[in-house]
DNA sequence: GCCAATTCATACTAATTTAATATGTTATCC
DNA sequence: GGATAACATATTAAATTAGTATGAATTGGC
């Protein structure tokens, strides 16, 4: 249980251009300045973070980033799904083929997990980027 | 973000503990015949259980583990934190000499991963190990 | 007293994941 | 046309995790 270093990268970053890039593109090298991140990392992200629709690019010169929704409609929950692939494990799924540890069917132990996950992901969701920022 | 194979384990492990050994300890080896785990790294994890104070230990034949305390007073996160290392992980402890992102003294995002941190703490604290049981 | 069952301890290996780098292409501004 | 910056993919390096191997110490029962 666990933030990745994918997710606080992500956050960082987002931040910068909640910040920054309201009227103009951000380009990842400005952010990575300021927050002292590997560039080419940072790119990777931020392809995934379009991929999901959380940020705009705009290519060439005087290009980079901008934020694609709203500040309060861009959750933790968002980022984390955008960059960090399994960021919950809902390992147990009631089915003994699919998970070799689960015993009956369903497992006894699926709701367990299942409530553990939604919970997260609950909580997650309620924290906008733009609270993040306004506690900055 | 997600639950470790750890925590499965040991969940299940207990789980037989929580169902059998009231009256007499259980063996790993038959808590791993019963759950489908490997008896050697299950070893492991019930060593740390024990040191942690969840378990206690009944050496030689006829031996094995017992609970250490009351089914409700064994929540997630005591199993967490015994067989998981670092379980939640606050990176960035505001100083940036420790956490090399950290940026400001304190960083501004310190209190975001302080409030995650015991929010699922606290929630993994309320989840105890005869809710457990009985939802099986 | 010996044998089997069991915890205890440590070291090692294999697999997976994560973080980061490398090398380049494509698009756009000036 | 050159600089800047996104886009794309492949590779490497480091760390973590899952699991195995080997064996010592302890105890119950015959």
């Amino acid at each position: 249980m666990n933030i990745s270093t994918k997710t606080e990268y992500a956050v960082r970053a987002l931040t910068e251009l909640a910040i920054n890039s309201a009227d103009k593109p951000v380009s990842i090298n400005d952010i990575c300045k300021n927050q002292n991140l590997p560039v080419k990392y940072i790119e990777q992200l931020f392809r995934k973070l379009k991929q999901n629709g959380l940020v705009i690019s705009i290519h060439g010169a005087k290009g980079g980033y901008q934020l694609a929704l709203e500040m309060n409609d861009i959750s933790l929950k968002d980022i984390m799904e955008a960059v960090d692939e399994n960021y919950v494990a809902p390992f147990c799924n009631g089915n003994p083929e699919e998970h070799s540890h689960c015993i009956g069917l369903p497992c006894g132990f699926k709701n367990l997990w299942d409530e553990i996950n939604e919970h997260t992901e609950n909580y997650f969701d309620s924290i906008k980027l733009d609270q993040i920022v306004a506690r900055l």
